[in-house]
DNA sequence: CAGTTTGGTTCATTATTTGAACCGATGGTT
DNA sequence: AACCATCGGTTCAAATAATGAACCAAACTG
């Protein structure tokens, strides 16, 4: 592994319930030795992408990022100009609005809108990652990939992480079939028992599936009227947002839309 | 130089103005050999922090600093709290307010808000790094940093920006002290000659001044009432921002503060 | 169509990275 | 208070990974 790899890995060891880390910790996450992880994590806090806390002296991500990361939105403003479609996505269906993008070979949560409505939520503030064959905003990416791509996801172990968690290779081929066809993706109890989610794929400039937006409600209160609904809702948005991205959807997913609404 | 830093070097080549680039620009920009240039953006690829454009080829910043960047500010909020105060700013004294932080040895604008008020605004969108001797904010955050640093700015050369940018060492030395006194910082068309500003230092969790708060005003609308409003607004923001931020001013900038409340 | 420049690759040379051992400081535990 | 473990950080010979000139093929440019 080349030593940039090195020094960028540790960035991926920060995580929401991980925000700062010693040295030792993270030379023993990173699989480094002691000496090798300080001067790649000295050379990180040199350029601000990660930053010293005096007191404890742990480390932790820097400002750097921020301003690279709006540099990055002001010339693909993927973020920005999701957000207020995202808020008015949970506004409408009254339900917990989601938006995740592929990175790095996973998917990944980027945002997330609470609506007002309800007093109980769906609250996902500490998921980072997304598992492919769990969620229904995986399940519409996963559908949308190349087959390497699927392939690689679908060979790789499937933790069954609720008693409906689907795990067989087979069967979720299936379902992905079954995506492609309506252009919309459904998972039930799959990551969360008591969560029922609705998503649909999202498209870049670049024609490639990047991202899901979905809706995920207690399935207490997931009626077939509120499914319909947020189905409309779901489609609406993400029409919006793969525009707003420069994306256009596949001809199969704008007619499964269409022929939904 | 350490392998990892010029990595990471060619993340700062990317600004606002230059922000896709091609390897060849790249490794120009860079100092770099080709090859070399190209095994580092390789490595930056392969972990999101830079992608590749598929038409064109070139290389621009990636989606994995969205993710890196949301979870810096889910730990250390620091432009989430401050945009309230900053926009509150810019709608109490109807002119443009502006957020800079330190980082990296430079000053470099973080958030910007505008006053609805106008039709004629300082618009700062292309800014990226506020040099730290021609305006208001740079003069508010250089007062406070510890005498090294202040000997290293005030020894680099100080280009004269406009006719009235002030560039004598010694003289901006007397408006350094002047700002420790009063606690605020102003800068008349040093930057710009038309626009007059006044700034604040702002402290964060650590007792370090890291960011600068300013208001900027075209110079024709800098009536003395309206000079004294926006000082007035200016130390209560700064006091928010410095709160939220986990800081304290110094007891000299409390003091002067609420002197001139 | 000839000349340039592009992104990307190769491989022997070279310079950088690596890690065991070590340091002083800190904080429990007995 | 003596002990032990662990912390962040440093050192330097040995090992490994980075480097860059030369070289592609392809895409522009005149």
């Amino acid at each position: 592994m080349s030593t940039v790899g090195k020094a960028l890995e540790l960035l991926e060891l920060f995580t929401p319930a991980r925000g700062q880390i010693g040295l030792s910790d993270l030379a023993r996450l990173a699989g480094l030795n002691k000496a090798t992880c300080f001067r790649l994590v000295s050379d990180l806090c040199a350029h601000g992408l990660v930053e010293q806390i005096a007191a404890s002296r742990d480390y932790r991500l820097g400002p750097a990022l921020l301003r690279l990361a709006a540099l990055r939105e002001a010339l693909v403003p993927t973020r920005t100009a999701a957000l207020p479609v995202l808020q008015a996505l949970a506004d409408a269906t009254g339900e917990t609005a989601h938006l995740s993008i592929l990175e790095g070979g996973s998917l990944r949560s980027l945002a997330r809108a609470y609506s007002a409505a309800h007093a109980t939520r769906v609250t996902l503030e500490d998921v980072s990652i997304l598992p492919f064959h769990a969620t229904a905003s995986g399940l519409a990416v996963l559908a949308f990939q190349d087959e390497v791509a699927r392939a690689a996801v679908l060979a790789a172990p499937l933790p069954r992480l609720t008693p409906q968690t689907e795990t067989d290779p087979a069967t979720l081929r299936q379902r992905l079939e079954a995506v492609r066809r309506s252009g919309i993706a459904s998972g039930t109890g799959g990551f969360d028992a008591e969560v029922e989610s609705l998503a649909v794929p999202l498209f870049d400039a670049l024609g490639r599936c990047s991202g899901g937006l979905a809706v995920a409600a207690m399935a207490s209160r997931m009626t077939p009227a509120q499914q319909a609904l947020i189905r409309a809702e779901l489609i609406r948005a993400g029409r919006a947002i793969t525009t707003l991205w420069g994306g256009t959807p596949p001809a199969a997913v704008s007619l499964a839309w269409q022929a939904a609404d």
